[in-house]
DNA sequence: GGATGCATAACAAGCGTTCGGTACGTAAGC
DNA sequence: GCTTACGTACCGAACGCTTGTTATGCATCC
């Protein structure tokens, strides 16, 4: 077999495909050397060679979930505001397989990272970022007119996750009961429920339909 | 050392116990036979003696977990409607310690759960439950006129119960930025924004406080 | 004295990790 | 232009340890 002293990389990323394979179906309890190893016809020897400890590969496991999320293929922004908002949340929620293995990989990995504590402030930190991520967003939503002048864009932006990310909870383990549809329309409805009353006519009771054509 | 026929339900409680003390500070990836024996000072052979298997033992700490869920200290119902719907969703928070490890515990369990298929539906079908004990005093509100009489109370129930666990989520892993109040305040400022505009005067940039006198 | 309650110790399987050995490619020596 | 030397890539087997599980034995009670 070919050395070729360039391809390391490469390897590394036939490492990571094995990898995510086994977190899919198996989580990160079932992350183990050997099925890594299976999962991609390798020996552990050949593991250790690239990544020299299991805590090494359980590290690169996390960013490989965080580099995926981060390059995943996203909705473009439509519009300023809360129309940006909606595109940023819709591409969280597990809508196709691919979303659905990312968001179920991530919860498996809240076990680990709230037994360790230096894993439990990386998650915090990710959280933080997201929020952020989200808050400039807000801003300009709220000075657009969509949302109250007094709205806390921080405060904001930590309730449209927890809004989403349990909205992904209860979608992984009831997918029958939470299709594209359903997940969409509450968050539709979310957001309606969050922006001012449009001066446009539109009241309440019809506020979840308003909010789609942002 | 007393055989004493009679505790035997003791005994398993005290296993209870230990598990609870294993699991709050090592998740379901950490609970192994030997921590739960060291835990209560005793062997794996007695513990054998009473979970015949390790399945067994995990059957129990999630029949343990949805127990003592079910049997914490919960608030009075005030009054009917929203405020209800408040005071059971406050019961939800990590607001105490006790909140907090059982929360800990649960989001720690989903790991295990994603993986095997019949524990995936035991969760679902958990959540099923919690949406339905939320449903009727969600209708009730809307009859009250706190909600819009369109408003679809099974849909309000998932929301509410995605925005309370996408809470609990980030509060779990970052708990300086989401001490008590904050908790307490986005909670109240996600009700008030799914209720009505309150008729004694009050517009949408007070809602939050209005709702607080539910 | 037989049944119960439990500790002790051993078990096989699986874990992360180590290690010797082999195949290959590159670079240097003459 | 062979040969020698060396570093890289990898396998396969083994290590020591921990896991869940089982077997043995000794108390204690009825």
């Amino acid at each position: 077999m070919p050395p070729a002293p360039g391809d390391r990389e490469a390897r590394r990323k036939d490492v990571s495909e094995a990898v995510w394979h086994v977190l899919a179906d198996r989580g990160f309890g079932g992350l183990t050397l050997r099925a890594v190893a299976a999962a991609m016809g390798a020996s552990t020897g050949m593991l250790m060679h690239y990544f020299p400890t299991k805590r090494a590969l359980i590290t690169h496991a996390l960013d490989l979930l965080e580099k995926r999320t981060a390059e995943r293929p996203r909705r473009a922004h439509p519009a300023a505001g809360l129309a940006t908002v909606r595109a940023m949340l819709l591409d969280i929620l597990p809508l196709t397989p691919d979303d659905t293995a990312r968001n179920r990989i991530w919860v498996s990995s809240w076990d680990l990272s709230l037994a360790d504590d230096g894993l439990t402030t990386d998650q915090a930190d990710r959280y933080t970022r997201l929020r952020s991520t989200l808050r400039p967003h807000l801003e300009a939503a709220r000075d657009l007119g969509e949302l109250p002048a007094a709205a806390d864009p921080d405060q904001l932006a930590a309730s449209a996750v927890a809004f989403t990310h349990g909205l992904v909870v209860q979608a992984l383990f009831d997918p029958g009961r939470f299709p594209r549809d359903v997940q969409i329309t509450m968050l539709d409805d979310f957001l309606a429920s969050t922006a001012l009353p449009r001066s446009d006519g539109g009241s309440r009771p019809d506020a979840g339909i308003s909010v789609r054509s942002y």
